[in-house]
DNA sequence: TATTGTTATACTCTATAACTATA
DNA sequence: TATAGTTATAGAGTATAACAATA
């Protein structure tokens, strides 16, 4: 039997769904400020990492796994195709699909991306010990998972 | 020493800075589904809990608190009034203030929206385990009361 | 003149729907 | 006729700037 008790929350504040969610919105805006040298916002970077995760892949199924619309695939490629970071090839067995995959360049920049996370990472947890930062990484890691996002 | 490595993400995936981000958002939008029923939207709440922490307060405050623009309080206030959830009420002494506070109405709100919230935890954390629950809490807690959150 | 709140306006993000090309 | 991608359009959310009232 576990030492811990899990005490629910007196309010909505304490409760995990709040917190991610405001947490989340404020971190963004953060990562969002330290990639804009790069000519990067945080759904060029969602989609470099699927490629980097998945491999070459279809919009639409970017789209779906992203939880955005295809649309929006459509306009982020756009960019990261104009920055060299993605390379766009027709399917020669189906004309209709367009198969993206990282470029060299686009490998630099997810790179450089990881870099300023690590840094973000670094004032965010830097009251937090080496154990909690562990379970953290491993919980949220669990959380990603569970929803499906890589 | 510890038992556990700190171990850092081998790519922008794994940071704690992109995960918080992606999950944030995810989960950010389920609980706006959740209170949507409440004609309220997840920034609602967010007023609603700062005046609940801090109490009575006035709206360029809590504007910075929030983190938004002035302007927004001033909308977001005007629906809550609406609902009667808020009371707005000229300070005496400086009669350019208006203080918002929670009514009885918005405490019940709020309280309702803790219930939803908390359904959404149950979901969300279904597949961790107690202890790993409580250490999250914990830091999700410490992170936001460093970023000057509720 | 400075400050609080409000209103007017514009910008960013993203989705929906219409359209094109291919199957 | 159905599907992948694209383009056009519209809506939500929010900030900036102009304005009004009070200090």
């Amino acid at each position: 039997m576990s030492m811990v008790n899990d005490v629910k929350p007196a309010s909505v504040a304490g409760t995990v769904t709040f917190r991610l969610g405001v947490l989340g919105t404020a971190v963004a805006d953060r990562f969002a400020a330290a990639i804009q040298p790069l000519d990067l916002k945080p759904k060029h970077v969602g989609l470099m990492v699927v490629l980097d995760t998945r491999g070459a892949g279809v919009q639409l199924e970017i789209a779906r796994t992203m939880g955005v619309a295809p649309s929006l695939v459509v306009s982020l490629a756009d960019h990261l195709e104009r920055l060299g970071a993605i390379a766009r090839v027709r399917d020669a067995g189906d004309r209709r699909r367009q198969l993206l995959s990282l470029t060299k360049h686009g490998r630099e920049l997810l790179r450089d991306c990881h870099t300023r996370a690590q840094a973000l990472d670094e004032e965010l947890l830097a009251g937090i010990g080496a154990d909690d930062r562990a379970v953290l990484r491993r919980v949220l890691g669990g959380l990603a998972a569970d929803a499906g996002l890589p």
